[in-house]
Order: C-alpha cells, then sequence, then structure tokens
DNA sequence: TTCATATGTCATGTT
DNA sequence: AGAACATGACATATG
C-alpha cells in the first residue's frame, strides 16, 4: 500500500508538473488533437505512467536507491506499459493522410493552376493546420522546418538507396521493417533498429556538414522556395517534401528500367521473357501489403483510382485516367499545373523510355510528349504522387484539390510534428550546449516547471549529488560511492547505520552530554559527516535551532559543568559543543539522562526499554526521554521526508528531460517511417507500372489500364482483373476502415 | 526589516 | 495496540 499510495501522491505532483511541461505545447496539440491520436498519445499518452515508471527506475537503476523498492513490480507494469504504447504509437503512423495534405498545401506557393483553387477545399483541420504551420507569424519556424526537411531529404538520400527496378537487399529490409510495423505491434525492435541506424547516419551527416551550422536554421528562404516548388508538383502524399526528393528519386528512375520479374504463378498474363532469378513474390508482397494498407487510409487510394474506375463509372468520369485522351489531358495538365499529372506521366515516362520491352510501347499514350523535361523538374517526386496519378489526370486541373480526401492531415503530421521536434532533437542529438539551453529555457518557461537545475551550479541537481540523492545520475554524481552508501541508509533505517559508532565515541567521551558535533550532522544530512563537513554550502545544516528550549533546561543547560571549569581552549571547545547542542540535548542533560540522545533516539525498542530498565529514572526523565526519542525520530523522519520531495522533483526534472528526448526521437523516426514509406510507395508504383506495360493479351497487344487493374489477393499473388471488378472492390476496401472509424 | 531557506516540531495518518 | 514512519503545517533560526 505504501508504494501504492507514493504512486498516487507523487504521480499527481509528476502529473501537474508534465501538464504544465505540455502546456507549452498546447499549440500544437490543438492541431494534434482531432486528426492523430497516435502521435498525440505519443506525446501525452505515456505522460503519467511514463513518469512514473522513470521515476522509480531511475532510482532504481542508478544507484541502487529505491524509496520503494517494494515498486519494483509496480516499475515494470509501467515500463512495459510505456514500452507498449510507443511501440503502438509508432505503429499508427498515418502516411496517407499526411500525403495528400502537403500535396495541397504547396501547390498553391507554386503558382500553377492548383494556386487558383482556394485551400476551401482542404478539412478545416487540414487548413488550420496549415495555417499554424505556416502562418504569418511563424514565418522563422517555417522556414527552419523547410530546412529541417531540406534537410532530411539529404538523410534520406544517404539512408535509402536510390529507387530501382531491382530491390536490394537494403529495400527488402526496409519493406520488411515498414510491413512489420503496420502489422505487427510487437515489431517494435526492428522499427527502433532501423530508426536508429538512421538516426545515427542522420547524426554522422550533420556533423559532416559542420557542426556549427544549426541544422534547423539557415536557408531558409531558399529552401523554402525549394520546398515549395517541388512539393507542389509532386503532389507527393507526404507533407514533408524534400528538395532532395527530385534529384534522389531522378537518380532512381532510371535504373527502374531494369525489367522487374514476377514469376508467372503471380502473373499469367506477364511477359515471361524477362524472369529474373529473384524471387520477387514475397516482395509484392510486402509491398503490396503497405499499398493496399495505405490504400485503405485514403478514400481515393492509389492505383484503384488510378486504373480502377471503368468508363461509365461515376467515379470514372472524374478520376479515369482516360486513356482515351491521354496525351491531350497529360500536356494541358503539364502545362497547366504540373500537380497530379505530371506526377503520372513523368512516373512513366522514364520507365517506359529506358523500358527496352514492348511495354513501353503499352504505355506510350500515357507518356507526355515533354516527358524528358518533365522529368527533369519533376519526374523524380512524380513517383511519390503514383496514387493520385488518375484523379490528377482527369481532374486535377480545375477540381484536384477539393476532391482529394483528408487533404491536409500529413501535413499537419509534419509540421506539427517539426515545430515540436526540432528542439527536442536538438536536445536529443546535438547536445549542442548553446542549443540545449535555449531549448531548456524555452521548455522551463513554458511549463512553468523550473529546470534551473541545468543553468545554475549550486541549484538543485547539485545540492542533489552532494546530498546523495541517489536519483542523480551516478555518472554525473562527483561521489558516487557516497551517494550509494548514503541513501540507503536514508531510505531504510535512517541513522542506525552509524548508531554503533556514534555510540561509542559517545560512550567513550561520558554517558551524559553531548554528541560529537558531527554526529548531529551527519544526523541532520543523512550524509557521511566526512563529506558533509567538507560541503560548504550545507553549512546551513550546522543550524541550531534551540527555540522551545525551557528556560529552565537552557539555563541548566548553559551552566558549565564542573569538570569544564578548567580554563583554555577545553572550556572554550565545550562552549562551542554546548552551542551546538540540540534542545533536546540539553534537556537531557540538564535532566541528567544517564545515556546519550543518540541512543534514546535509534537504539530498537527493545534495547531501548532495556536501557531505561537499568536506570532508576524519575517520571520526569523517563517523558524526557520519550519526548526525546519521538522528536528525534520525527526529525530524522522529516528530514527524509524532506530529501524525498527534493529527490522527486529532480527525478520529474530529469523525467521531463527523458520525455522530451523519447518525444523527439520519436517524431524523428515518425519522420523517418514517413520517408521510407514513400519511397517504398514510389517503388510499389513504378513496379506496378513496369509490370503492368509488360502484360500481352493473347493477341500480344497490351491491356488497357482503364480496362484491366493488378489485383493483389491475400495469399500474395498478383491478378490481373478487369477493372470494374477491381473498382468493386476497392469500394468494399474503402468503406470497411470507414465504418470501423465511424 | 523583510525575505528565502533550512530545520525542528507537532498533529495526524499510514504501515 | 503500539512502534515506526510519512507528511503537512507551523515555528524558529539564519543569512
Amino acid at each position: 500500500m505504501l508504494s501504492l499510495k507514493k504512486y498516487l501522491t507523487e504521480g499527481l505532483l509528476q502529473f501537474t508538473i508534465l501538464l504544465s511541461l505540455i502546456g507549452v505545447r498546447v499549440d500544437v496539440d490543438t492541431y494534434l488533437t482531432s486528426q492523430l491520436p497516435p502521435l498525440r498519445e505519443i506525446i501525452l499518452g505515456p505522460s503519467s505512467a511514463y513518469t512514473q515508471t522513470q521515476f522509480h527506475n531511475l532510482r532504481n537503476t542508478l544507484d541502487g536507491y529505491g524509496i520503494h523498492p517494494k515498486s519494483i513490480d509496480l516499475d515494470n507494469y509501467f515500463t512495459a506499459r510505456r514500452l507498449l504504447s510507443q511501440v503502438r504509437a509508432l505503429d499508427r503512423f498515418q502516411v496517407p493522410t499526411t500525403e495528400v495534405n502537403a500535396w495541397l498545401v504547396h501547390r498553391d506557393p507554386e503558382g500553377s493552376v492548383s494556386g487558383t483553387q482556394p485551400s476551401s477545399g482542404l478539412t478545416l483541420e487540414s487548413s488550420s493546420g496549415l495555417q499554424d504551420v505556416t502562418g504569418p507569424d511563424n514565418g522563422v519556424r517555417e522556414s527552419e522546418t523547410e530546412q529541417g526537411f531540406s534537410e532530411d531529404l539529404e538523410d534520406l538520400g544517404a539512408v535509402a538507396p536510390p529507387v530501382s527496378g531491382d530491390l536490394t537487399k537494403e529495400d527488402i529490409d526496409l519493406i520488411d521493417i515498414l510491413w512489420r510495423q503496420d502489422i505487427d505491434l510487437g515489431a517494435g525492435r526492428e522499427v527502433f533498429d532501423y530508426s536508429q541506424r538512421q538516426k545515427e547516419q542522420d547524426v554522422d551527416k550533420e556533423l559532416q556538414d559542420g557542426g556549427e551550422q544549426d541544422p534547423w536554421a539557415g536557408e531558409g528562404a531558399e529552401a523554402l522556395a525549394r520546398n515549395l516548388l517541388v512539393d507542389g508538383e509532386t503532389g507527393e502524399s507526404f507533407p514533408a517534401q524534400f528538395p532532395a526528393d527530385i534529384s534522389s528519386i531522378t537518380e532512381a528512375v532510371p535504373s527502374e528500367s531494369e525489367p522487374p520479374v514476377l514469376q508467372n504463378n503471380l502473373l499469367s498474363p506477364l511477359l515471361t521473357g524477362t524472369e529474373s532469378p529473384f524471387d520477387l513474390e514475397q516482395q509484392w508482397q510486402d509491398l503490396m501489403s503497405i499499398m493496399e494498407m495505405q490504400a485503405m487510409e485514403v478514400n481515393t487510394s492509389a492505383s484503384e483510382i488510378l486504373y480502377n474506375a471503368p468508363p461509365g463509372d461515376p467515379l470514372s468520369t472524374n478520376y479515369s485516367l482516360a486513356p482515351n485522351t491521354p496525351i491531350n489531358q497529360n500536356v494541358s495538365l503539364h502545362q497547366a499545373s504540373l500537380g497530379g499529372c505530371s506526377q503520372d506521366f513523368s512516373l512513366f515516362s522514364p520507365e517506359v523510355e529506358s523500358l527496352p520491352v514492348a511495354g513501353s510501347s503499352t504505355l506510350l499514350p500515357l507518356v507526355p510528349s515533354n516527358s524528358t523535361s518533365l522529368n527533369s523538374t519533376f519526374g523524380s517526386t512524380n513517383l511519390a504522387g503514383f496514387f493520385f496519378p488518375p484523379q490528377l489526370n482527369g481532374t486535377a486541373n480545375d477540381t484536384a484539390g477539393p476532391e482529394l480526401p483528408d487533404p491536409l492531415g500529413g501535413l499537419l503530421d509534419e509540421a506539427m510534428l517539426d515545430e515540436i521536434s526540432l528542439m527536442d532533437l536538438a536536445i536529443e542529438e546535438g547536445f549542442n550546449p548553446v542549443q540545449a539551453s535555449q531549448l531548456e529555457e524555452e521548455f522551463d518557461s513554458d511549463s512553468g516547471l523550473s529546470l534551473d537545475s541545468s543553468h545554475s551550479p549550486s541549484s538543485l541537481s547539485s545540492s542533489d549529488g552532494s546530498s546523495s540523492s541517489s536519483s542523480s545520475s551516478s555518472s554525473s554524481s562527483s561521489s558516487a560511492s557516497s551517494s550509494a552508501s548514503s541513501s540507503f541508509s536514508e531510505e531504510g533505517a535512517v541513522g542506525y547505520s552509524s548508531d554503533s559508532e556514534t555510540l561509542d565515541l559517545e560512550e567513550a567521551e561520558g554517558a551524559v552530554g553531548y554528541q560529537p558535533e558531527y554526529s548531529k550532522f551527519c544526523r541532520m544530512s543523512y550524509q557521511d559527516p566526512s563529506q558533509l563537513s567538507c560541503l560548504p554550502y550545507l553549512e546551513h545544516v550546522g543550524h541550531n535551532h534551540t527555540y522551545n528550549m525551557a528556560p529552565s533546561a537552557l539555563d541548566s543547560a548553559d551552566l558549565p559543568p564542573p569538570s569544564a571549569l578548567k580554563k583554555g581552549s577545553k572550556e572554550k571547545q565545550a562552549d562551542f559543543l554546548d552551542k551546538q547542542m540540540s534542545r533536546d540535548e540539553h534537556r537531557a542533560r540538564a535532566m541528567k539522562i544517564p545515556f546519550t540522545n543518540d541512543k534514546i533516539i535509534n537504539l530498537p525498542v527493545e534495547e531501548f526499554n532495556e536501557l531505561l530498565s537499568k536506570y532508576q529514572l524519575s517520571e520526569a526523565q523517563l517523558s524526557l526521554i520519550r519526548d526525546i526519542r519521538r522528536r528525534g525520530k520525527n526529525k530524522m523522519a522529516a528530514q527524509n521526508c524532506r530529501k524525498r520531495k527534493l529527490d522527486t522533483i529532480l527525478n520529474l526534472e530529469r523525467d521531463v528531460e527523458d520525455l522530451q528526448r523519447d518525444k523527439a526521437r520519436l517524431l524523428r523516426e515518425k519522420v523517418e517511417f514517413l520517408r521510407s514509406l514513400r519511397q517504398m510507395k514510389q517503388k510499389v508504383q513504378s513496379l506496378y507500372q513496369e509490370v503492368f506495360g509488360r502484360l500481352r493479351d493473347e493477341n500480344g497487344r497490351p491491356y488497357s489500364p482503364s480496362q484491366y487493374a493488378l489485383q493483389y489477393a491475400g495469399d500474395g499473388s498478383v491478378l490481373l482483373i478487369p477493372r470494374t471488378m477491381a473498382d468493386q472492390q476497392a469500394r468494399r476496401q474503402e468503406r470497411k476502415p470507414k465504418d470501423r472509424r465511424k
């Protein structure tokens, strides 16, 4: 019960502080709330449990100091909960929503046709989020964000290999990771390993780029302009449109010309001439799984929209690719708004052009005449939008924006993400002193919780370490041994451990009277006397609070003992010691108690009673002795209590820092996952195009994308089915998640 | 003198 | 039931 109660009481305090801390980012939360429960949970969810866990875990692990060793089980419980919640939070990243948002958002600055489209088409959440992110008051932040994304892009380029037709082992691993992350709640390990790798690479890259430069600030305007342009062009599903994407993808595109191979069992109509030695079935499965999951998120998801809409179908009227007039539409689209169309076509064009197979001819209608030039500018990014090409082709010119579902969700994700985490990231990774301090200041001021310890050396943290606060990290603690030794004595039987020594000394000096000065200090400070005496900032410990002392006792105590009448240093020393004595010690002396207060206070009950029985004591003496014992114990208890309070505060401080660090790490991981997911989608799209382009009917003619589509079966096989069927299935799939959300 | 801080003490509740 | 412990509130000392 003690531990439980502690959890409750401390939990309240921690929760309050955490709330205040979180209050710092309330603005962020506002656009977190509705749309991003997972991210919100990352930030808010683990708070109470996590804090508790951290608090106790720290205590348990740092130097063995545990206020409540009994609470180990609870610690485990909270730890498990925290980890699970983190893993779950990672699992809930909603990529697709992000895509649409970014697309629309960045189209406006582009000034293309989409620019005329009012943002009203965006959902309320999205628009608000966009405003929050790119609002006029956030100009600096915006630039930072853009810069951060651009950097991310660079990271991306470094981390992820160029997109290629053949999946490299890294690609497969990436797919695996992402896939499992989505479908397996317990797959945190792979995810984290991967993210860790990415993070390390990111750090390395940042270091190489030059540590003195703030990664999140800098070429704001330029990067912003670049970003916006690119984003608008890509129609990329992800909010973070990194300029680097263009280059990276462009580089990757030619390699995609390499014919990817599907086995016959996967696609019967598929051309078999280019079968590769690799078994891509599993890869296909993975890719399709990702695709399907994403498709569930986006109402007008990918390939279904792209090709599924049959002629005459209400949907098709708006979204169908309209293969009959592909070139015209393509051209117009490109010229008008490069939005989704350009993406599609540019997406196809590189492949088709480079494809040695007849399949290129199949897709030729899809390829814009100016595909090459387009590719140079937008081609690479177009891949990212492979899910939306159909819509764009059919309607992008005028209505693409409004039609897109959940347009800004993703952008919110990213923007909020950046905004929240930029400084956290700095704390986590850079540990740049200046940045860290600045960040801390911000957090401090915002949270209302003073984290001064990091700023002022004489603050709590220092005192913590000196006063044997076990919770303080042992590594930083100057006296690890002292803290370790003292910490437990505090927790358990305070003062008992040293009783024997002090008692011996006192007895040697004389039964009645005062304790050695250091013994008092020791009691008061919970510290090793030697250490304590060496600590100047603990001088206050020597306060002699003699109030409440009975006048008579004081008088009698002040009287120099007969033996002390000797003149000289001894007398002075005795006076000094007298002054150091506590009230109870004076009283005991006045009442001629035949044993030390230390014994009175610290002896176990049995021994204490035994001791009392040895002497013939008056009632007044017995009463005083009991009072001394009671007060002495309470004094220690009070000291312990205060010490605990201090430790709690310090632990909370550290918990807050840890939480901030965790939050930053999770956000960064999310960014990385989103990036990887985008790459996967690009790859899937390119593979889809390539495979579909190689399909031939009985007469050796290519299948029309408007009439047929590739269907991914649950067992991993890929089927070529009529588009009408595909549409029906797609609609069925779309409804399920919708209903579920309701 | 006033204020912040440290400490001791009491009352009360919990273990 | 009593001892030990925890803690809020208050008082006092100190710088």
